[in-house]
DNA sequence: TCTGGGGTCCTAGGACCC
DNA sequence: TCTGGGGTCCTAGGACCC
């Protein structure tokens, strides 16, 4: 029996910047940047001239005079981000959430209810633009990785079908680096072989690209390049850890500096570890220096932790091990945490109860309880009365925090 | 030009156990 | 005492994705 090509990706194009487009028809057809001090999203006016997300705003406005910055709807973009993905569901469950704005479908077992995967491709892209004003484009191909690659081709707003029997025809021209996983430090390695394309990436021996990549990495990419494919759709992913991070511009590396921020950051991460009851076990701690070099460091503790100021302790504790180690170095740029390990918890308290003799491990874990029920009545304070009536006062960290706090949770992956 | 913030996965070495 | 092998966990770093 044939396999068809029923894996649906779907991409709103330009997301953030075709919002703003829609919001205000004055945009529409002008270079739009979404953001500030950072570009956070760029429309394809902007694309253009080279603007590009992360770029600073100065630099921005040197490649493009005439960009227009808007400061940002982030509650319309999770509201239509949303709409444009209950429309897929519309059709199948058996969708799997990438991004607010992008999302792989399986519409296998609806063919008989609403047409070929194309038709049922064509429908969504006519739905998003009616009902939501968005352009969304569309891959459709037997696997998620041909989908993918697909909907990258499709764009801007196109519809791509890879038919099961022209896959290699379609993949082996395209350049490597369209691949899932490549990315531009390996796209320069395998420049160092010759292999520019994905056709001559499939040619390569496989000890040859395990040499060079590793030996799963390896494995991967000469199996995507064959387009072997072997992932389903996936409708509950859970995540397997969850970060803040903040950018300092150039700080002293000293105390009040890096307390505050660490302790804002915990708090961040701390108030979705417990709201979805899942502490954590793994720290790291991640600090960056003004030649933008990085180093990390993380320990493992005994008991899973979910409250503030313990994460806060620990992360200092990492910290400042790591200052100790770069004496020379007087300046920072970024501070970042990382809780990993995360666990289910039935519900309350395992902090508690401290073992024996590792206190060297769990860092003030003895007043746990106290803590935790602290940090319950935050939250509980904050749920009625909003993230700012009461807390660890983010006021310390001064104005200009360069993302806002409604931008970094659209990135936020479910608990 | 001196680059934001949220994540995932892989690698390699060492510790430790059987 | 010396030797080999497999498995798991931890740590640090890196590449990649949106």
């Amino acid at each position: 029996m044939e396999i068809a090509a029923a894996i649906l990706h779907a991409d709103l194009d330009a997301f953030y910047a075709s919002v703003e487009q829609l919001l205000d028809p004055s945009l529409r057809g002008r270079p739009v940047a979404v953001g500030g001090g950072v570009v956070l999203a760029a429309s394809y006016e902007a694309k253009a001239f080279g603007v590009r997300s992360g770029m600073p705003g100065r630099r921005a406005r040197e490649l493009c005079p005439e960009l227009v910055f808007v400061g940002g709807h982030f509650r319309e973009y999770q509201r239509l981000g949303d709409a444009a993905i209950d429309v897929l569901r519309d059709f199948t469950p058996l969708v799997e959430r990438i991004s607010i704005d992008e999302a792989f479908a399986d519409v296998r077992g609806c063919t008989h209810l609403f047409g070929p995967p194309a038709e049922i491709a064509a429908t969504i892209r006519r739905r998003v633009r009616g009902e939501l004003g968005l352009a969304i484009s569309i891959g459709v191909a037997r696997t998620k990785h041909l989908a993918k690659i697909a909907s990258q081709v499709a764009k801007p707003d196109g519809l791509v079908v890879v038919a099961p029997d022209a896959e290699l025809d379609f993949l082996h021209p395209l350049p490597v680096d369209l691949m899932w996983g490549v990315g531009p430090a390996t796209k320069a390695r395998l420049a160092e072989l010759g292999v520019t394309t994905i056709g001559q990436l499939a040619a390569t021996p496989g000890w040859s690209l395990a040499k060079l990549l590793g030996p799963a990495s390896g494995e991967k990419l000469a199996a995507l390049s064959w387009s072997r494919d072997p992932r389903e759709i996936e409708t509950h992913r859970r995540a397997q850890s969850a970060g803040a991070q903040s950018a300092l511009g150039r700080k002293p590396a000293q105390t009040h500096v890096i307390r505050p921020t660490l302790l804002h950051l915990a708090d961040r991460i701390c108030t979705r570890l417990r709201a979805k009851s899942r502490p954590g076990r793994t720290v790291t701690v991640r600090v960056r220096f003004a030649d933008l070099s990085a180093v990390t460091r993380s320990v493992t503790l005994d008991a899973p932790i979910s409250a503030t100021l313990i994460l806060a302790e620990t992360a200092e504790a990492l910290a400042r091990a790591i200052l100790a180690e770069h004496p020379a170095e007087r300046t920072i740029s970024l501070l970042a945490i990382s809780v990993s390990h995360l666990e289910e918890a039935a519900d309350l308290q395992l902090e508690l109860p401290l073992g024996l003799a590792d206190e060297a491990r769990r860092p003030g874990a003895k007043r746990g309880i106290a803590r935790l029920s602290a940090d319950r009545a935050v939250d509980a304070i904050r749920r009625r009365f909003g993230w700012d009536a009461v807390g660890y006062a983010a006021a310390a960290l001064g104005p200009a925090r360069a993302v806002p706090d409604a931008f970094r949770e659209l990135a936020e992956k479910e608990l």
